[in-house]
DNA sequence: TAAATATTTAAACACGTGTTCATAAAATTA
DNA sequence: TAATTTTATGAACACGTGTTTAAATATTTA
């Protein structure tokens, strides 16, 4: 069923179709108003292709998600666990505005010549990077191509030559600092923190919150209360075990995870040592992700507004596509900590 | 950078560059490898709209994945956990076989008709549905349009109308079988079941694999040990608490949930009953999701084996776009028990 | 060497839709 | 009523690629 054919059933000419579909003011009343009832009779839908080749663009945008290097086969497709609730967030935005989503899941480099391909092949008209490293190239290489995008978790780009994009972020460096002044106001002095994968912006924020928290406290960042993990919950059962290796020396008392993943793995570690949590050792992540909640004891953690950073990059590009108008947006959302059952007062 | 100008630059005629691009016998070797240096310098991509309208299919399939009806909002809209990495694994198959991956989800009727669209536009090639309900109307009318579907998790088909699709399930009614037999084994006899959404296959077979032991050990199914939830945990919490409500009479020692989110429902309840799990109640779950390991006791559950399903879902489907050849295969793919903590022996 | 055949190429058309342009019809003004 | 403006409509072209057909060139055979 072609525009030809509604043409020929409605009896006007194809023009006259195509005009009442894309909504011309110099359409009769009445042609227009028979048109659209053939059109639903016989529940006709323009080739998309068609269209897109006669110069409209497709309502298509790529989400675009970094998969997790380290760690196991089943961690790496099974996906990370907070962008995930975040694709659906995206998604369910995306369709609200009218538009489809495409889901590429970013392994290694040769995966951006696949987006580039999308683009240039006029299949998406724009697309959101999650979980991409802080200042990737690649990234900056297709934003200088002209393709529509928005990044989550990126510092403010600066280069000259790299404009007309958006970037989300939640207030990783607050959230961080917040989490981090909580154990210093439970009586904490000498606070640890597993470092996430410092390629990525959260992850570098997050360590500078907890030093701004520190020093605001006057308390000094000894050697060892740094481990450096990279967002997986095996790195941080590694890097608990690092810290609290001489436990005796260091005195630590309370570990700030930057994220719950990882903060579950630390939890292992822990009560594989024979500590308990929070009497010995208080911990808090970092994201909320559902498990937090469940695991005992519950999960400390930042929650970021997955459903508010999803709408604001969504909208954002939307608007850009069919606008053409974003001049390097930045956005950062405020986060709120939720006390649980992993931190306690020292007394 | 078009076909037209890459004929230029390499000296030939755009027939002769298109013949190149779709592998054609009848070109000069020497040709060829001229017109493919040019391509390959100048990262040319063929507009996939235009190949659409020639002709050529797309190579991007859907992934419509039924959203929760019931229950909050943040639950609607951050997706099933069990049905988030099976997404992941089928958007990782798809890739591999050189297809993207078009995720929509589906919240009404209202949206099989953009499914529709989506095909009728030429945009898919075919789809496959995730946590759909089981016989259902919508999709039946869209396999007998001809689109090119595989289901996950539905009775096969018998409609003598209705064929041409794939049919990919786990066999719930035997994971269901061991499950209870487990409990069985341990000794319970008043063994109690949380039913899932009966809408849904995976639902029914599972009440049908309880049923089925039961009756094997001669064990007699009173009417309360039957409740029947949705598959959230809400329904979980609200299903254990009716369940348990008269313990003292029914002696129940043993629940069977129909999915690991019920359970974990349940398990909030009978702790707020102030049982213990396992010593007063043994509970079984299903889908081994993630938390299910973190929860405490651990839960004991049924494992399916989703990177497989996805595998032979995926494949299949690509199998049938691009051979044509598929005659309503219809398959079961076998799962397996994880025993945990939260069963134990009845002494 | 001429003829027959095999190989390679270029031109032309098709795919379905949007849009421009010219024209016909209707409405308004003089 | 005639002239002018406004409105409505259909014909023709453009979008980029695949494919068919006819022609040109190279190769082989007699």
């Amino acid at each position: 069923m072609y525009s030809k054919e509604i043409a020929k059933l409605a009896g006007v000419s194809r023009s006259t179709v195509s005009r009442v579909i894309n909504n011309y003011s110099n359409v009769a009343p009445e042609t227009k108003e028979k048109v659209e009832r053939v059109i639903k009779e016989y529940g006709y839908v323009p080739h998309a292709s068609a269209q897109a080749l006669a110069g409209k663009v497709s309502k298509i945008i790529g989400i675009f998600i970094a998969n997790i290097r380290s760690g196991d086969e089943e961690y790496r497709v099974f996906r990370n666990v907070y962008i995930s609730p975040f694709e659906a967030a995206i998604i369910d935005q995306a369709d609200k505005l009218g538009y489809n989503t495409l889901v590429l899941i970013i392994n290694d480099n040769e995966d951006f010549k696949k987006i580039r391909k999308l683009f240039n092949s006029k299949i998406l008209s724009g697309g959101i990077f999650l979980g991409a490293n802080n200042n990737s190239k690649e990234i900056f290489g297709l934003i200088e191509s002209g393709y529509k995008l928005a990044v989550i978790d990126q510092e403010e780009i600066k280069k000259k030559n790299v404009k007309n994009h958006i970037i989300v972020n939640s207030d990783n460096y607050t959230g961080a600092y917040k989490a981090t002044k909580h154990l210093i106001d439970y009586g904490h002095k000498a606070i640890a923190h597993i470092c996430g994968d410092m390629n990525k912006y959260s992850g570098i924020k997050r360590l500078e919150g907890y030093r701004k928290a520190m020093k605001e406290a006057r308390l000094k960042i000894k050697r060892e209360y740094i481990a450096y993990g990279d967002f997986t919950e095996d790195s941080g059962f590694k890097c608990a075990n690092q810290i609290l290796k001489d436990k005796n020396k260091n005195k630590i008392t309370a570990i700030f995870s930057s994220n719950d993943t990882m903060a579950l793995g630390a939890m292992k570690a822990i009560k594989r040592m024979d500590l308990r949590i929070p009497e010995d050792i208080s911990i808090v992540g970092y994201d909320d992700i559902r498990i937090a909640s469940y695991v005992s004891p519950a999960l400390t953690t930042v929650r970021s507004p997955i459903l508010e950073m999803a709408s604001v990059v969504t909208d954002n590009l939307i608007n850009f596509i069919e606008k053409g108008t974003s001049s390097s947006r930045y956005y950062i959302i405020p986060v709120e900590l939720i006390i649980r059952e992993s931190t306690m007062k020292l007394t």
